[in-house]
DNA sequence: CTTCAGCATGCAATCGTTTGCATACAGCAA
DNA sequence: TTGCTGTATGCAAACGATTGCATGCTGAAG
């Protein structure tokens, strides 16, 4: 409305920019403030800073922040980072941003950065290397103050090329292997021990296992600790029964589900998931070859995922405070811009087992045999 | 490698900066890279820039680029931000990061603006006022050239004063009131009428409406829609069935589905309800009211919401192309980015009817009465 | 040989802050 | 009076790029 009836507005600067409807007005910078103020930039700029306030006359402070709110003036982060090469920014890198587990997590870090006035960008690098480097490489170009890394990469060069260039980094998820950098994790062996005892519990003895990806450190970490507590516990395992996951997607679970029937593995009565949504692409194979969960088959999963109290079956799993995670991972990093030579400290997160409907107590009959011939439940 | 056996590296800057463990290395910037080049740093800079790059001498821009690549130089985005009062950043303002509906989306935006070398800065406002202000705010500061609102407030002061700074502002899932802003939403209209269809094909009559927040466009045009479509196909409505639930969330759905029962409204055998999450939280009152879903209540959600075909019943629901409404939204902001005052321009994207099986013909018998009585099908 | 066009490059101001240093002034002691 | 101390402010140089303008050069036309 307000640009059909724009009188000719001929005012030297509309010939050289492109005719404006409206002259967009100039925002106010410190100096305006100052002369509003009828002080110096110099004394504005240090009335403003509350690391600098004392330096100057508390009079002048309020007449400072007087003009300031006057001119509704808002600092320029930009012109200030380029001076104080800070940004006041913290990157974190999340490998899947469609998995559900990183929402919470990214929430958990916005709410403490947001507290000591830092505003998280978030990114997701698809678990691409090439684009993660790229968007690291972004985020280091706008002078992040610190990274987080929800990726699980095991070792990766960037991290060793962050902590050279002494960019304050925290893993989420992963302990480190080399370098010595501050990490959250959930703790994946003491929620995988307690899977392994809650099926043997339940009398189960032929396990098998659909760990995640093993470039990951959690897929390692979760898949030695299963055969650490079957062993523990005294049931044999066999190599059959073991089976990555390329990834840790659902698709990822289905394709190592196929895999494990192919190799004609024998009985199975359970299957500890690398996480939920391999847990679930296990189950769909488990569906379609005519097995039911958890009748023939018991499956449990891994960061209990939002939802999957709402399958059916409902997915019995290992619950991780991810918001938490999320919380003390950006505690870390904070601790890490104030102090970069400070010894890393590494949390471990306690995880809880939640009992539901997809496990259950190991049928009497085997049930899967060498040649994958199915009992009679099983049998449409 | 290069660092380790730097010689003493007693370059009087060490004598002034405090000494650390290792130094770290200077970035370069363009002066370095002009003096390795051997011009001037006005050169350099044209010749990195592929807006100028023809400005200078194809030998000269091989060198530099030589030199680029020899020094690791990194463009410095906030000196040049500083200068060009250009961000090269877009923000994404999203209600509700944990509902899923938004992650595809989110990726979708940042899909087209890296493309066009933008980075999209995502932060989320809980729904949350003042909060959503402050992140605003906040991303002005940090002079992003665009933003995408993802959030389906109706009327919106931000939204004017936005307009008047002349920042480009792309709304997702409504139209604007008001102001004439640039949007892309899903057809409602189309999804909500496809969906009453259905369940009148299937012989339904009555049918209620649990809609989402009336506060939010999308909530207002699913509801219109639904009478609209309900008055065209010649079915009688009742203002008791129609319920507005506070939240898009499943404890939203839930309260509205306990107000309808609380208002004693007497028989429905289906309801459409305004997203899946709504949808949801609606099944559980049903649920806990001893009503199967879909045998006594066909139910009807709307976003196909990940995971929602694996719940028991799967889901009914209007899939709505989330990545590409992101997808869009960001083209959208773009083309608001390279004009200003370019006449806005709306997409509605098309929208399908997913059938599962939360829906169903309608039961013959009536099965609520207008005392909350059950039929003998629901009684335990 | 001049003149001029046109290309390639150098020069220097500028964007909006921060911050080390210089300055001004008041108060006080000698 | 002089000399200090300390406090409050001004001054101006950065930070690292962009960009309008000036300049130098080459070669062709006159």
């Amino acid at each position: 409305m307000s640009d059909g009836d724009s009188v000719h507005s001929e005012n030297g600067r509309d010939e050289i920019q492109k005719a404006r409807p409206t002259q967009p007005v100039r925002k106010p910078t410190l100096k305006d403030v100052a002369r509003a103020a009828g002080v110096h930039t110099g004394t504005a700029s240090r009335a403003l800073n509350p690391e600098t306030r004392h330096l100057v006359n508390a009079d002048t402070v309020r007449k400072v922040q007087r003009a300031t709110e006057a001119l509704g003036y808002l600092i320029n982060p930009i012109a200030r980072s380029l001076k104080t090469s800070r940004s006041m920014t913290i990157g974190m890198i999340i490998p899947d941003i469609t998995n559900p587990i990183f929402p919470p997590m990214a929430r958990g870090v916005e709410a403490v950065v947001e507290q000591a006035g830092y505003t998280a960008l978030i990114v997701n690098s698809d678990g691409d290397l090439a684009r993660e480097r790229n968007r690291v490489n972004s985020l280091r170009a706008r002078q992040v103050d610190g990274l987080i890394f929800a990726t699980a990469r095991r070792k990766h060069p960037l991290l060793s090329e962050l902590h050279d260039a002494r960019v304050p980094v925290v893993l989420i998820g992963r302990r480190t292997e080399g370098l010595d950098l501050p990490s959250v994790a959930p703790d994946d062996e003491a929620g995988v021990t307690t899977a392994v005892r809650h099926l043997v519990g339940l009398g189960h003895r032929d396990i098998a296992c659909i760990s995640g990806p093993m470039d990951t450190s959690q897929g390692v970490v979760r898949q030695r600790a299963f055969h650490g507590t079957m062993r523990e516990l005294g049931v044999p395992t066999r190599d059959e029964l073991t089976v990555e996951a390329d990834a840790w997607t659902i698709e990822g679970g289905r394709e190592a589900a196929l895999e494990l029937f192919g190799r004609h593995a024998g009985r199975f009565t359970a299957v500890v998931a690398g996480n939920d949504l391999v847990a679930l692409g296990c189950m769909d194979v488990l569906a379609q070859r005519g097995l039911r969960c958890p009748d023939d088959v018991s499956v449990i999963g891994f960061n209990n995922t939002p939802m999957m109290e709402r399958l059916s079956p409902p997915l019995t799993t290992i619950a991780v405070p991810h918001y938490d995670v999320g919380v003390e991972a950006a505690r870390l990093l904070l601790e890490a811009i104030k102090d970069f030579d400070r010894t890393p400290r590494s949390l471990l997160l306690p995880v809880t087992l939640v009992e539901r409907g997809s496990t259950a107590r190991a049928p009497l009959l085997p049930h899967i045999t060498h040649q994958d011939s199915f009992p009679a439940s099983a049998k449409r």
